[in-house]
RNA sequence: GGACCCGUGGUGUAGCGGCCCAACAUGCCAGCCUGUCACGCUGGAGAUCGCCGGUUCGAAUCCGGUCGGGUCCGCCA
């Protein structure tokens, strides 16, 4: 089905002298083994045709009675997926029957023998029918079938490539592929372990990994320099199309970096690999560009935006404030937002100007699921007038006004939601990712590569009355941030949302590719003493520290290099380079969403020989915090 | 933890209170056919409608529960 570039290499083996991608108007005359599945078989009775399908191709092979009866009455009985071998001679088509959709179809292997090397069961489901539409339970539950169908070839061959052209990039860099272990030490914060029961030490557990952060941290104090992995990550957390409880992470860390060095080296390599993997697909800019933080919500809404397309946010208060200073539009929403000290904006939606009134519905429906208390809207005639429920309450001319500054043309629909900072920003930028694909705005073709950086060190925690970090606990803090780190008392234990370290600057970046958030990273705190800060003031006792960071806190008393990494998730990106929406589809044996393989019947229940020896017991189906 | 959607011969669907011991396509089995490539033609087999219970004279169809799958919210350093 897809030629590998490496198919220099010969595929030839005792079964085979060609794989059914291989033969050529060329070879005709040549004597030919081939091996593989029954694809389809078109049976005359006296002539046989069967395309013969292995992952290279399909080759059609013809059995004609006359010249070899045995063969005959040997294909008579294959059916479709049976295993078979036949041997013959490669010979041009009849002219006029050649079949332009194969690779080989200028061919056919004429065959003196036919094996069946094994028979197969009906299969439950279609291999041979590329549109068939299939249920997702049956296809993971006979995964190994539905692996065989040539989309799934395609996508599993895709990430081969992707993987490949990653190490090719990071071995040419200098970097190091060190593996790290995946029975390590249970860290009770973020998101769920999976726990591995000891039986060495009763009683105890390990964790899996829900990344290699802190080895890869170790792997820099002892000087590896340049690290990375394509690393299985584990989260026992609850499942979506794009999360699956096992995956896989590139993850690399260098030393004696800054955030620019790390950015510059990923991108550098995004691009290589990209045009390695998919030549065909346009980059959209490079290099990429690159948002704080605090620009991305103020112009995309999203700290993961989708830059294939603009319908950027855009703000309307200049507008909104009289002569002097007040808010008086005349609609209270909108001076009540400001006078509170929150935000009107808007995103002008091209050609909507006429969408029926249960579209808008639609709209307020999805803004209002998106927290928003409701969405106003003003349509811009073909004439070039403004209309809409609030045009009466703001007046012709401001209504125009606010038109005008969120660059609307006739024909256009302005959304305007006014709340606060924070729930403007989310409602309009989730309404314009929505919008985006569903107008098509959004060049599926195209990779739009973007980085966010600069994030927030800290958000509040309401709930525990305390700083977290928002990313990663080692994340650093950019240098002329570095005073914030403290809270307004002076006293770490003491926080309140008003500390000056809710203002503190993370060098904390993420790559973001169509609007997903492909990968996050860091400059790390390397210094000793602002990692204790930071620490002190997500309210960490130093025991508490102790327990779970020990090894690297000892570490970093030894000679930590200042040092920053990255960690993209291959399956996102994979899932992305294939036109896909959901990783599962480049998975080779994904889960279901409550976590059980269909295939292998997994999770089980262990037998009592196993829990006796572990010194475990069922107690009962346990109660689970929300 | 919550909301919504789906579950009918092997497969994909239709049927959504009686016309249905269930229809169509494809697959499967048998027969015929020497140039097809989603081959064609003829015939045949195959589902008590995920499971349990209820409503009803009558349930694939309505209701409740349950199991399985999916989408989303919460969750995801």
């Amino acid at each position: 089905m897809i030629e590998t570039p490496s198919s220099a290499a010969s595929l030839a083996t005792p079964y085979r002298t060609h794989t059914c991608g291989a033969l050529r108007a060329s070879d005709a005359g040549s004597p030919a083994r081939l091996a593989g599945w029954v694809h389809r078989r078109r049976d005359y009775g006296k002539l046989t045709f069967i395309d013969l399908r292995d992952r290279h191709g399909i080759t059609q092979v013809v059995v004609d009675a006359g010249d070899a009866p045995e063969a005959s009455e040997v294909a008579a009985r294959m059916r479709p997926e049976f295993v078979v071998a036949f041997e013959g001679e490669v010979a041009l088509r009849q002219p006029g029957t050649e079949n332009a959709k194969l690779e080989t179809g200028a061919v056919e292997l004429q065959v003196r023998t036919a094996t069946i090397l094994n028979e197969a069961k009906t299969p439950p489901f279609y291999i041979n029918d590329p549109d068939a539409q299939i249920d997702e339970t049956l296809r993971l539950k006979y995964r190994y079938l539905d692996l065989r169908r040539e989309a799934m070839q395609r996508r599993l061959l895709l990430r081969s490539r992707l993987v490949h052209a990653i190490r090719e990039v990071h071995h040419g860099s200098g970097f190091v592929e060190v593996e790290t272990p995946n029975l390590i030490k249970s860290t009770p914060e973020g998101a769920r372990d999976f726990i591995v029961p000891s039986r060495l030490q009763p009683g105890e557990v390990y964790a899996l990994p829900q990344s290699p952060q802190q080895l890869k941290q170790l792997l820099m104090v002892a000087g590896v320099d340049r690290y990375f992995q394509i690393a299985r990550c584990f989260r026992d957390e609850d499942l979506r199309g794009d999360r699956q409880p096992e995956f896989t992470q590139l993850d690399l860390e260098m030393s004696f970096v800054d955030e620019a060095t790390v950015m510059d080296f990923v991108e550098r390599m995004a691009i290589e690999v990209s045009r390695a993997v998919v030549p065909e697909r346009a980059l959209l800019a490079t290099p990429f560009p690159r948002f704080t933080y605090a620009e991305a919500m103020e112009r995309f809404g999203s700290d993961k935006p989708d830059v294939r397309f603009a319908m950027e946010l855009v703000d309307l208060e200049p507008e909104l404030r009289g002569t002097d200073g007040a808010a008086a539009s005349g609609f209270r929403v909108f001076d009540e937002a400001l006078a509170g000290g929150g935000r009107v904006k808007a995103i002008t939606v091209p050609g909507l100007a006429d969408a029926p009134r249960s579209r808008i519905d639609e709209l307020t429906e999805a803004a209002k699921r998106f927290g928003a208390r409701g969405l106003a809207h003003l349509s811009v005639e073909a004439s070039g007038s403004i209309k809409g429920p609030i045009v009466k309450f703001l007046g012709d001319d401001l209504a125009e006004r606010l038109a005008a500054r969120a660059g609307a043309a006739p024909g256009d629909l302005v959304l305007i939601v006014a709340d606060t900072t924070a729930v403007t920003n989310d409602v309009l930028g989730r309404l314009r990712a929505e919008l985006g694909t569903q107008l098509g705005l959004a060049d599926p073709d195209v990779l739009a590569y973007a980085w966010v950086h600069r994030f927030p060190m800290y958000q509040w925690d309401v709930e525990n009355g305390r700083w977290d970090a928002t990313h990663n606990p080692f994340s650093g803090v950019v240098p002329e941030d570095e005073v914030l780190l403290t809270t307004a008392s002076g006293d770490p234990a003491l926080p309140t949302p008003d500390d000056p370290a809710g203002r503190a600057r993370a060098m904390q970046y993420d790559i973001v590719l169509n609007g997903w958030e492909l990968g996050g990273g860091s400059v790390r705190i390397w210094r000793h003493d602002l990692l204790e800060r930071s620490f002190a003031l997500q309210g960490y006792t130093r025991e508490r520290m102790q327990n779970m960071f020990g090894a690297m806190l000892e570490a970093f008393e030894y000679g930590a290099p200042p040092h920053g990494g990255i960690a993209l998730g291959i399956d996102r990106w994979a899932a992305l380079l294939s036109y896909q929406v959901n990783i599962r589809e480049v998975m080779a044996f994904p889960k279901t969403q409550s976590g059980s393989d269909l295939m292998l019947d997994a999770p089980s229940e262990p037998d009592a020989a196993q829990y006796a020896e572990l010194g475990l017991r069922f107690v009962g189906v346990p109660t689970r915090p929300s």
